[in-house]
DNA sequence: CTATTTAAGTACCGTCTGGTACATTAAAAC
DNA sequence: GTTTTAATGTACCAGACGGTACTTAAATAG
């Protein structure tokens, strides 16, 4: 299919760009602390052009939610496949919610999901659909643990699972005020310990 | 000393009742989420009372934290004294985190410490002290686990207290949430087992 | 050329925020 | 009585918020 010209003065308008400008200036302050007044002035758009692509502050982060998951989430979700243990899936957890980073601390979407109940619904449903990703990758790698003697088996994949999410969502929590990140990790590696056979 | 009349137009304003309305009302909503606007509405005040009495919004959410330090917190740190075993101590801790009660889920305190950034210093500087008493009060009863050998002893109290502190928060934040009060119980529980004895 | 279509950007809307000026009221002091 | 003092409460302030009407600019269609 042919690209037809269109009819009316060209777009200048570069949503890609603006969304990695949303998802980066989101994630630095988190959804509730970001206004879209004080985005387009940041980046030197004007309301009615972000109304038009986003349809609003709901739009916009749910835009942002999703460049988040498509460049950052999903490529560190792929790499905690079935070949690696249980001790390097943690670990790699733990390098991503302490590790040094050029990007922000924390998590954008550790963050949304703080602030869950004051987001709007579509990214409140995004919100849902990445948790409910993240907790089946989490039981998944419990189960693995489990199917290799690793983890103990006297709790359920399931619940396991939410366990490590719960302090793995601590753990960002924790780097994204700025704790120190040796700490951070050392309560975290034994908040884990609890998890391994008795 | 007597107390001698005062000159002008006598007191209507009641000091107490205010002080607990606004613990209240911050435990129930969070303190960034209400606005002295809208608690001066709900309680019948008007604002300019308001900012006499406590000078702001800072000095509000303050005396609300010191009434509610007197009133739920000091109360229950007396009960974790020495003669309470370390499982009887996390046992109560965890009570107050996902017991039934008439009061609002979740913490103020907790609450306060989730937006430590973002409250005025008076707030802050309660925040912060609170924050430290109970550190020192979580750190006591590692102490004692460890001397009675039912605690660990191949970690400080000190990093031991601070993970009992997280541990807590974090299931306070749940239990705020509206999470399942057995859910956050058995994964706080799972937490606590990581500080026995191996 | 003119008409039409589409995006850009100024300038505004109503509502809420934390905070305050000021007129009013009720007591004690003289 | 009058004056003085201190509290009350209406009515306001400037600024920020999310959102939008409308003018202007830049392209194609005829």
């Amino acid at each position: 299919m042919k690209t037809k010209k269109k009819r009316g003065r060209p777009r200048t308008f570069e949503r890609e760009q603006t969304v990695a400008l949303a998802m980066a200036n989101y994630w630095l302050e988190g959804p509730q602390a970001l206004s879209v007044n004080e985005f387009c002035r940041r980046v030197g758009l004007p309301k009615p052009s972000l109304y038009r692509e986003f349809g609003g502050e709901d739009g916009l982060l749910a835009a942002a939610l999703d460049h988040y998951w498509e460049s950052v989430l999903a490529p560190i979700a792929e790499r905690l496949g079935p070949d690696r243990s249980f001790d390097e899936s943690t670990e790699a957890l733990l390098d991503f919610a302490t590790g040094e980073r050029d990007t922000p601390d924390g998590c954008l979407l550790a963050k949304s999901r703080g602030t869950r109940n004051r987001l709007g619904p579509t990214a409140g449903a995004r919100v849902d659909e990445m948790s409910r990703a993240l907790l089946d990758t989490y039981e998944a790698i419990v189960r693995r643990g489990q199917e290799r003697g690793v983890v103990r088996r006297d709790v359920t994949c399931e619940f396991a699972g939410r366990y490590l999410d719960t302090q793995i969502t601590t753990a960002l929590r924790q780097a994204a005020a700025g704790e120190d990140p040796s700490e951070v990790r050392a309560q975290a590696e034994l908040a884990f310990a609890a998890l391994l056979p008795s």
